[in-house]
This record gives C-alpha cells, structure tokens and sequence, in this order.
DNA sequence: CTCGCTGCAAAAAATTTGCACATTG
DNA sequence: CAATGTGCAAATTTTTTGCAGCGAG
C-alpha cells in the first residue's frame, strides 16, 4: 500500500495514527482508501461531506470512488472515529482518544466552518442528564453542538 | 380553504393555533398544505422526514406535492416553528410558544422514535455556554440531543 | 385583483446495492 | 489463499429549480 502522496500527513497527524490502531484493534484490515479518508478528516479542521472527502482526495491526487467513501465513513462512524454534525451535515474527525461518554461538545463556527471538540466537564454533563431523567427518560447519551464564532474568526 | 378532513385536529391543537399565529404574524398566508403539514407535526410525537409528511398526509386523504412540504418545512425552520433534530435526520414541531434562545433539549427514545423537548435551566445553559466560551469561542446558540428511552417505553 | 404559494415536470444531488475483481493479512 | 474491501455500473432516494396557474387576503 502506498501511502507516501496525496494528502500529506501533517501535524494532526495523532489522529491518523490513533484511527489506524482502533481500526487494526477492531479487526478491519488497514487499506489505502481507508488511509486516505482518515487523512482527509485529521487535515480538515471542518467537518467534511462524503463528496467533500472524495474532492480533498482527488484534488490531492489520489484515487477513491465516492462509494468507498460511503461506506468507510460508515466504518469509522461504528468504531467512533467520527461524530456527525448536524448543522453542518458533515462528518468531522473525533480527535479525543479517551473515553468520551458522549460528553464532547461540538463548537461550530458559522464563519470558517471550524470544528472543535471540548470535552464538557463530567459535572456538567451529569447535571443535564439528570435533567432530563427527573422526567422518567433514561438518558444513555448526549450530543451537544454549539454554534457561534471561533477564536480566530472573533479577532 | 378546507380543514375539516384528513389529519384530524386532535389534543396537540396548541401547535397548530401557535404554528398558524406567527405565521401570520410574519407575513405568511395560511393555506392547506401549510395547515396540513403543521397538523401532521402537531399529531407526532416522532420527528419526520418530508417523505414522511407527505405520506401521513396523503394515507389521511389529504393532498400535498413532496415539493411543497420541503419548501413549508424551510419557511417553518426559519419561523423557529420546527426542529431539526440531528440523529432521526427529520423535523420536529417546536412546541415552546415562549423564547427559548437555543436551550431546549430533544429528548429522542430510540425505541419509540418520540421526541421530547425539554428547556434547559438557565443555569445549565449559561455553564455550558462559559464553558465553551473559555476557550474563546463567542457561542451564540447551542442544540443539545439526549438519546435514551423514553418513560413509557423503560416502563 | 395581485402577489404569494402550490403543483407539475424535470434536473441535480445524495445515498444505496450488486457483483466481479483486487488486496490485505 | 481466504476473506475482506474496493471500484464500477446502475438503481433509488432525496432535494432543488423553473414556470404556469390557483387562491388567500
């Protein structure tokens, strides 16, 4: 498998390494697209759209159909590599490597389209749980997305 | 215009008389496929699809285009009428009739499809929103989804 | 009566499926 | 070499657009 072009590896390159190793863990064989797609979301701050993905990869000069595409995302979706945005309607990379129990939030920046992740603290996460169990709901986890404008784009 | 059959006006009435009143209040005209698709949001507890929609309307002997509903469900988002909730990918009547700036949560059983929208005390929100904005991100506003099960469906 | 809204037709975009072939481990 | 995963072709499904005509106010 060559993966030494297209879509260079750069400094997030924590979350390729990471993505690879969960990926081998669960038993699925490490293949070029699949390396190619990883890529593409660690080099994005945004979140990224299959077609999105598939243009990174091609203007990159590598090669994958979009079906592939689909359906790795499909893959990383199921192990947690990836967290679904839906303001966005995009997939952006899940650089936590710890347990997050459905505790991260997602800042998104309705600007530049940045998408960060910041863990919300363990008590403010079971404080709105429990809000919401005071209702008899048994709540198993949570998504919190949070729209606004982000650090750079504020300056 | 006729409102007298198909998608019967049933205990949820609230939604559609709120639905209706500001609508007119921002200048919309109140027609049948609007009046149906409110009613159809109103009688479900589910979050729906346009398809959905379409198909609740047309099984109760009411006549919609698929087309007019994905252009009535954009004009009831920009009204602040729907939600769309993230997980479900469909649109859930906002039944809140006061203000809520971005803090009501969806409580979403993922056993029955029900979605319930719960208000999130100020305080939780103002954490939460600090929280994020620590890091220097100006939050403007906030969605936050709970999956779980459903009171009755846990009974 | 007039302008907004809907329906119809059609195009465009997004997502899924089946199967032969290539690749990983 | 034995699955597993990919690409290609094609079918489905979802969403958008243009325009003529209806109907709410």
């Amino acid at each position: 498998m060559r993966t030494d072009e297209a879509l260079p590896t750069g400094p997030s390159e924590g979350f390729e390494s990471h993505a690879l190793a969960v990926l081998k863990a669960r038993g699925f064989r490490i293949t070029t697209p699949r390396v190619l797609v990883i890529r593409a979301l660690a080099a994005s701050s945004r979140s990224l759209t299959a077609y999105a993905i598939h243009d990174e990869i091609t203007q990159a000069g590598g090669k994958i159909d979009v079906v592939s595409v689909y359906r790795i995302l499909t893959t990383l979706g199921e192990s947690g590599l990836v967290h679904r945005i839906g303001v966005t309607d995009g997939f952006a990379a899940c650089r936590q490597t710890h347990e997050h129990h459905g505790t991260v939030q997602h800042l998104v920046c309705s600007e530049c389209g940045t998408v960060t992740e910041l863990e919300l603290g363990e008590r403010l996460r079971d404080e709105t749980l429990d809000h919401a169990r005071e209702t008899g709901f048994e709540a198993r986890e949570m998504h919190v997305e949070v729209l606004g404008r982000c650090r750079s784009c504020v300056s």
